[in-house]
DNA sequence: CGTATGATTGAGGACTTTCAAGCCAAGTGG
DNA sequence: CCACTTGGCTTGAAAGTCCTCAATCATACG
């Protein structure tokens, strides 16, 4: 999994895709609404996600949170703790959750003795950043239909990349609670403003699924334009079929 | 200055020092206003600013934008852009501005004889993103004050790091509009909070220079931990001194 | 001195939050 | 098997923050 995220986004040659290959760890599985991260703690694995929804956030002093960014399975969700081991936010399960965890000495030796990785996981990092980018335009910018139907736009991408979209139908198994930390907003009025999604026949979420009605009209609210993603991806009319573009 | 940057980050070896040094380039003015990086434009340089206040921003349909991160001298604006040449995100000149563009082959080169300059790159791309995410928190969940507060926070601890605060004072060339980009909000809000601000006797902003009368107060509306920046520096009471921190 | 850019202030309205209550589906234990 | 609990969804009403539109002021510049 973690080699076809590289893959997605960087040339790997033969001889570096073997070296990815003989990564190995032992599964770990994480009960959701845990912290599996804590702030501050000093990291030696990075946690590549076989399974389950991951939230890396902040916390305020009156208790409020924001999620600054969400993982799929197939993240290696703290790559950037290679270069900076003293965890700068905690990582919560949102779902339960199935990890991996990789010794950062062993990717530091991959880094090392081949070039292309070492790029790859740089370019990783700074596509992160790149989506974190895009967020901050999202919660500063748009009001509360547009930033909903924004993250929406985006998960469908993610996971049609990792072969989890089906018939317009993917994965959404987060609480509108947690949906409000992610956009600055109350759950209160995430839920009013899925709502006139929803009447506006763009999209429909049950339980843990989300469903796209209509691509081109969930596209024009949102604004939406998946290249800051940086995946050989995108949607087909009614978000239906996944298109792998030439890069 | 971009060693000087480095250093405060990474280690860096006596032989790297030099090869860092060892780059040259010519100096170039931008003027204030001037959009000097446009959107998807290929590139082959980043920019190490010299002098000047230089924002990354992203623009949406209905002419908004929204400031992603602003970048003071000693700053390479763009060195993510050696692992993303095609730019997701123009660069404007917030002031007059002098800039030196370093060939990405260099930095390139850089990279691959000095392991230990890899990493410090990586690095610096790295905290560039924990930035934007401390932002992201920022406008997503604080208020005005708060956010205004933050910001002001964020950019005496780097103008400290370059040694450009002397008695609590630092440049501040920025418009209220242009604040109002980087918090999410209008000018107008931004005017009316840093009023508040000024009431309370925690700040003063005058001709293109922030003075900063109360920092714990300040620091305190902020919720502010300057742990994010990675700078081996912190502001002692009032924000006077600049104190360097042991790593 | 006129012009331009940015700061400031006022009034009204829009979007979002807060507080509160009710609803629904799923899981639990007697 | 069913009351009972629980977490999450939904809705209402009132309040607050922030925005829009507009006008005035201040300062710098040609």
């Amino acid at each position: 999994m973690f080699l076809q995220r590289l893959e997605a986004r960087s040339e790997i040659s033969a001889q570096e895709r073997e070296a990815v290959l003989s990564l190995n760890g032992q599964p770990q599985k994480v009960a959701a609404h845990r912290d599996f991260v804590r702030l501050g703690e000093e990291l030696e694995d990075s946690c590549l996600i076989v399974d389950g929804l991951v939230a890396r956030f902040s916390q305020l002093e009156d208790g409020s949170r924001q999620i600054v960014s969400l993982h799929v399975p197939g993240d290696m969700v703290d790559l950037y703790s290679l270069m900076l081991p003293k965890a700068p936010s905690p990582l919560q399960a949102l779902t339960n959750v199935t990890i991996i965890k990789v010794p950062h000495r062993l990717l530091r030796e991959l880094a090392f003795d081949h070039r292309g990785l070492a790029s790859a996981f740089w370019r990783d990092c700074v596509v992160d950043g790149a989506i974190v980018a895009q967020w901050l335009v999202n919660v500063g910018r748009r009001n509360a239909r547009g930033r909903i139907a924004h993250l929406i736009c985006e998960l469908a991408v993610r996971y049609a990349q990792i072969g989890a979209l089906t018939h317009g139908r993917f994965p959404f198994p987060i609480t509108q609670e947690q949906l409000g930390d992610a956009l600055g907003l109350t759950s209160v009025h995430v839920n009013r403003s899925i709502k006139t999604l929803r009447e506006d026949g763009l999209i429909t979420v049950t339980r843990g699924t989300a469903t796209i009605l209509d691509w081109a009209g969930l596209v024009s609210v949102a604004e939406f334009n998946p290249a800051y993603l940086h995946l050989p991806i995108s949607l087909g009319e009614n978000g239906l079929a996944a298109v792998r573009q030439v890069r």
